[in-house]
DNA sequence: AACACTTGCAACCGCACGACA
DNA sequence: GTGTCGTGCGGTTGCAAGTGT
């Protein structure tokens, strides 16, 4: 936040007459026009802060309340797909901020995972890094170089901008991003939310964990579902090829 | 009551990326 | 092709509130 480090503007928590002066900003301007923010209502933050407050804390329909079972299952089974992406999984939780999800994750779950790992160290002699906690403890899903049929607009993203070079799915742009996803879990499509079900279909038929942590994860922690990835990978070219 | 320690969360920081000149 | 600007994201920090001793 270049501009906030620079003397004279105001840092640290909001008063309620800033959250005041810019609640009426957005409701004048709109979302979106945050340079606008300070110019007009003589707000002594930078953009960045007034930003990261209206969409953190502000924002109409924010659910500050605890996560339920549901929310933190859907989590866990996201963040297990995604990975660090709190913006994408906050998507898919209604009224939750990508702040809210991932402050929930660090002092809850990634915290449980961290004791798992620690225990079962102690107990199994199981390597398992604690650098980072969390994320890299975590067996994310990550997709091969996959390709999909060019000029085909398919849930509103052009497909032939979409990649997942990377290991992630990918397009030309971040918005766009979100709505792949996000369709590909919506509607009729439900790409992910279809995969998912069906792991959990084969999980109840009969736990198939693929490594000794995902077998420990089932008995040690019922909230988590286990995962194959190489099925749930065969599972994401099927909706694939079905989608092209 | 007073202090130390822990926890939860709001806010900040640095970086990446797209748009545009 | 390159530099600048605006925006968004993930990681980290700082502090108030809660809890333990």
């Amino acid at each position: 936040m270049e501009e906030c480090s620079f003397k004279g503007l105001k840092r640290g928590a909001w008063t309620p007459e800033e959250d005041n002066l810019l609640k009426e900003c957005i409701d004048i301007y709109g979302e979106g026009k945050w340079h606008l923010i300070p110019l007009r209502t003589g707000l002594n933050r930078c953009r960045k802060s007034c930003r990261l407050r209206w969409l953190n804390y502000m924002k109409p329909g924010i659910n500050r309340g605890k996560f339920s079972l549901d929310e933190v299952d859907l989590l866990l089974r996201l963040h297990k797909l995604l990975g660090n992406r709190w913006s994408l999984i906050a998507g898919r939780l209604p009224g939750r901020t990508a702040n809210d999800v991932k402050n929930y994750w660090n002092t809850n779950l990634g915290k449980k995972q961290e004791t798992c790992c620690k225990i079962k160290r102690q107990n199994k002699e199981i390597t398992c890094s604690t650098s980072t906690p969390a994320a890299k403890k975590l067996n994310v899903i990550s997709l091969p170089p996959q390709s999909f049929s060019n000029n085909n607009d398919v849930l509103g993203v052009r497909l032939s901008e979409v990649s997942t070079r990377d290991g992630s799915i990918t397009c030309n742009k971040d918005d766009r991003k979100c709505v792949f996803v996000n369709n590909l879990m919506d509607g009729e499509s439900m790409c992910w939310e279809r995969v998912l079900e069906k792991c959990k279909e084969a999980d109840a038929a009969g736990p198939k964990a693929t490594t000794v942590e995902e077998a420990e994860n089932s008995s040690m922690n019922s909230m988590s579902l286990t995962f194959d990835v190489d099925r749930l990978w065969n599972l994401f070219n099927k909706d694939s090829e079905e989608l092209d």
